[in-house]
DNA sequence: TTAACAATCTAACGATTATTGGAATATAAT
DNA sequence: ATTATATTCCAATAATCGTTAGATTGTTAA
């Protein structure tokens, strides 16, 4: 009886243990992008393959991420929706410890001219109308891998040598990885000093995706 | 930059830490029935009285929980809606690893006759109409606090006692604490061996509010 | 075959965590 | 005041975890 619930417990907790490391986290929030050989994610986790791939085993033990194997690379994916679900809900807790906590994250929330408040739907609706332009400043391949309805792809990379794809009559929204990611803030900066009327939009895939919101591949 | 990522992901991951053991997830699951004393939870938890003291700490800086105090006791209670439904998300991930482990969950799981299937709307017309009878076999004090729609308070306790007052021509539809609470379950076997209709439902108020379901107080 | 590369395994360490027992606070009851 | 009760604090221990370095496995390319 308490031997059977104790097991219970122990069981959900081995899913919050493999949430209980900033690192791993971080691996998560990578993997909602798209599927990644350890290398990329020690790569734009800042770690050491060593590490990563500690990491990661831990995470597929807890069962949250699966693997593939093509040629010598390992390729690591989320193991169901709800993993990514489960980091969007987690984040979304920790949101308001953040700001009451007065922490550095101001210099985050505060990009000026942000769409926090906008309605995701009038969005969606004003991307298919054409009313604004959404670009994607995420790697070519994580756009490939799942990106919002109508979004043009733009890496944050290229941004520079393509500005002339965008239109400056038009309002432009960028997204990225998540609330987290610091490209979209990048971009917006560097479309707002060149004159672009540019917005952030916070959501990635995975928290427009845990909202019911539709996905494009 | 990467300080501040850092900083991010360390702040989500003080929420995954707290989640990660065995007893403070047993306890946030406690405190989502109703709001308890550290000697109520160390009770039901089965556990010490310092080492729930001790507990609860990690989940009050976490900021999960939050306390009232009341003479010389102090009340526990969930800081907000959102940690009962993280543990409802988390407990959701962990219930299929659980069964395709062959846990002891087996034992719980195969009730016999349950309404894991049933839709959550139905049995709430079913409730209101007359035509099944809600019970809420939990201790009086947590129904109180919130419990479904139309159920009548009927703690395990007193079951035995109290038999008179249910139908035997109408399905009787026990619940509980959710799914890894066994008093439902008890309840169900009690009275199914009286001749009753009884039906266990797995859902407990944390589960149903979760779902976007109306509670009463 | 050999060389290069991706990824994992092993061992080790310091840091953190769970748990317990004993002392200390605070409040209520006598 | 004194006693009893609820809770927390402090210290100590064993267990676990994060991280790094070195050796190892498996795969591709030469």
């Amino acid at each position: 009886m308490r031997e059977l619930k104790t097991l219970l417990y122990e069981q959900v907790s081995r899913i919050g243990k493999a949430m209980a490391s900033p690192k791993r986290l971080e691996l998560i929030e990578l993997l909602c992008q798209s599927e990644k050989t350890v290398e990329m994610l020690s790569q734009q986790a800042d770690i050491s393959v060593k590490l990563a791939s500690a990491h990661l085993k831990e995470l597929r033990l807890a069962r949250l991420v699966d693997t593939r194997k093509e040629g010598k690379y390992v390729f690591y994916r989320l193991a169901e929706q709800g993993v990514a679900d489960l980091w969007v809900n987690l984040r979304g807790l920790a949101e308001e410890r953040l700001v009451d906590l007065q922490m550095g994250l101001s210099s985050m929330v505060t990009h000026g001219h942000d769409l926090r408040g906008v309605d995701r739907k009038s969005i969606l609706k004003q991307a298919r109308s054409g009313e604004v332009v959404v670009i994607d400043v995420r790697p070519g391949d994580e756009f490939a891998a799942g990106h919002l309805p109508y979004a043009r792809s733009l890496p944050l990379t290229e941004l520079k040598k393509r500005l002339a794809e965008l239109p400056k009559n038009k309002p432009v929204v960028a997204y990225c990885r998540g609330p987290f990611c610091m490209m979209a803030k990048d971009a917006v900066a560097l479309l707002q000093k060149r004159g672009y009327q540019a917005f952030k939009l916070d959501d990635g895939v995975a928290e427009w995706r845990a909202r019911g919101l539709p996905i494009e591949q």
